[in-house]
DNA sequence: GGCGGGGTCATTGTATACATTAAAAGGTTT
DNA sequence: AAACCTTTTAATGTATACAATGACCCCGCC
């Protein structure tokens, strides 16, 4: 069974990928308390374990906010994502086992299937999303270095966090799904180049597709009523 | 004024980093409190942080333990470091201020000073050391790109803690001193390839001295008497 | 004699009470 | 009326008491 500080992590962090507690809003300890159903202790752990992965940050005697990205932040992001991924796709290329090719290349049929199929169109953005993960950790697992698969992982949640208020478009979504296709035939190849550089594209691609997208609608903040508004937003940190 | 977890954070940190707790020294919550002079609450709140950052191990109702790396790991740390000190050189190449160069141009002529001069050997090391840091730093910042220096300082901070228990040759000290001015030149001719290249074999060539480096003679552990000698050392992460 | 079970202990996990900080409100003064 | 100081209050930071987990040790059993 798990901890509560697990459980009190868990749930925060699942609301601030939902969008339950959008960027800036303000988490305060008791309130997570009712929250979590934990005591403040767990709590608090839960939100320096959520500070150290960059999804709030901390200020002393003053709390935790969720954190917001500027442009300049997903520019960063997506810069550094592209270089580690497609170093990652490039060593890749040159291991991986035929396992690692059949799960890929199945992954890829099940998004076939997946975007051919007349289920809501919801369900099939959430179950290709879940394959698109399945398609790049093998990637990563491939590349044969546990700190980069970490590091990706680590960018790819704060990329992920950045989407959350972003509607992904089914015209996105069919030309990653080349991108999948292009990739899997450079691995089959081996030919290190060529993953490296459709990885590379694949990763602007998404950063630019980021850039278009429309907002989705936002929640409401959740916890009942705020008691001000916006209690303390003294730096607006969206770059203006 | 800190807080009470800010000095146990620094003071556990120092400790590992001067090898008072050595690799897989149990770290145990009580024994810390005595040492840092806090409670038990920021104590943990330290530990969490610090395996956060790679320091620590932390176990589900079993504490810390001080990390220790395997040659595995220690490769590809220092394989992930070569790509992206190379990286930032490239970009820094491109955009370094003449105020970066001028810093780094003066960093230089004061490790030659340092290096000339008749200072006790210790003494020697640790103010290159010193300067070697603000060249990197500097290198870094002139990237431009925030996330890359988080991952760069967290990275060195790794190798760091694997260098602890090591003692640094002159030799390997001079042979660092040489790549800092090829680099300096490759900076202020704006060469990025080749400043990324020689940033690359600088990170490999400290791999190696790594590598070949004599032991330090270790120090014991310090916290009064262990209780038992190695209460719990389950899976010695030492290759071998 | 070795192996398994149960009890005891040390150690970590959690809850809560207390201390401290800083932000907000209100009153006084200029 | 505006600015400053004081008071209040709500939040975080810290300490400590209690709960629960897991390791160690001893004893009985096979």
């Amino acid at each position: 069974m798990s901890s509560a500080a697990d459980r009190a992590y868990a749930t925060i962090r699942a609301s601030i990928l939902n969008g339950t507690f959008p960027p800036n809003a303000r988490l305060k300890e008791n309130e997570l308390v009712d929250f979590c159903g934990v005591s403040r202790t767990p709590v608090r752990e839960a939100l320096r374990r959520l500070a150290a992965e960059d999804f709030v940050v901390i200020t002393r005697n003053q709390g935790a906010q969720v954190k917001s990205w500027s442009h300049d932040d997903l520019d960063d992001l997506f810069a550094l994502r592209a270089l580690l991924e497609g170093h990652a796709a490039e060593r890749a290329a040159r291991r991986t086992s035929p396992e690692d090719l059949r799960r890929i290349a199945a992954a890829i049929q099940e998004m076939d299937a997946v975007l051919a199929g007349d289920t809501p169109q919801d369900e099939q953005v959430s179950e290709f999303l879940r394959l698109n993960r399945v398609v790049h950790e093998t990637v990563w697992r491939a590349s044969g270095s546990t700190r980069l698969m970490r590091i990706l992982r680590h960018l790819v949640e704060q990329a992920l966090m950045a989407h959350t208020a972003q509607r992904f478009s089914l015209t996105r979504i069919a030309e990653s799904h080349h991108h999948h296709q292009d990739l899997l035939r450079a691995l089959q190849s081996r030919d290190a180049a060529w993953a490296e550089a459709i990885m590379r594209s694949h990763i602007h691609a998404a950063r630019r597709a980021l850039e278009h997208a429309a907002p989705a609608p936002q929640r409401p903040p959740a916890g009942g009523e705020p008691a001000r508004q916006q209690p303390r937003a003294r730096h607006d940190s969206r770059a203006e």
